[in-house]
DNA sequence: TAAGTGACGGAGG
DNA sequence: GCCTCCGCCACTT
């Protein structure tokens, strides 16, 4: 895999703000690359642990945990995210409330 | 080279 | 909300 795309894809990661979540689609199309979401999960995949990066904010379009329900990784991005205070039921969370929105978030940013 | 695979997405039922 | 079907694309076999 291309070591530029992954390099955007994690930057995209990395900059979605605690507390929030984001879909791969999304992450996906800010880093350039529309319509590659499965990309996004491969570039999760082979991410280096050291990076430290917010995996966990990351779920599939239907704003669901796309780990299988019960396993190991499903149990740590659901522990992970509700200690930031998102609310996850099963593997459910509202991506009307917690969905990161690049502009909106921008616009807040730059209020005094 | 063809066929299979996946931490996906959208439309339809 | 759940499931199925198809489109998608970079790899692997």
């Amino acid at each position: 895999m291309d070591k530029e795309k992954l390099a955007r894809i994690w930057q995209t990661i990395a900059a979605i703000p605690e507390g929030r979540v984001a879909t791969y689609g999304q992450i996906a199309d800010l880093a350039g690359l529309p319509g590659r979401a499965r990309l996004v999960g491969k570039a999760l995949g082979v991410a280096p642990k050291t990076m430290n990066l917010p995996w966990f904010r990351v779920i599939n379009s239907q704003g669901k945990i796309s780990l299988p329900e019960g396993s190991e990784p499903f149990t740590a991005q659901r522990t992970q995210l509700m200690s930031e205070g998102v609310v996850v039921k099963g593997a459910r969370i509202s991506l009307k409330v917690y969905q990161w929105q690049p502009e909106l978030y921008e616009m807040l940013a730059k209020l005094p």
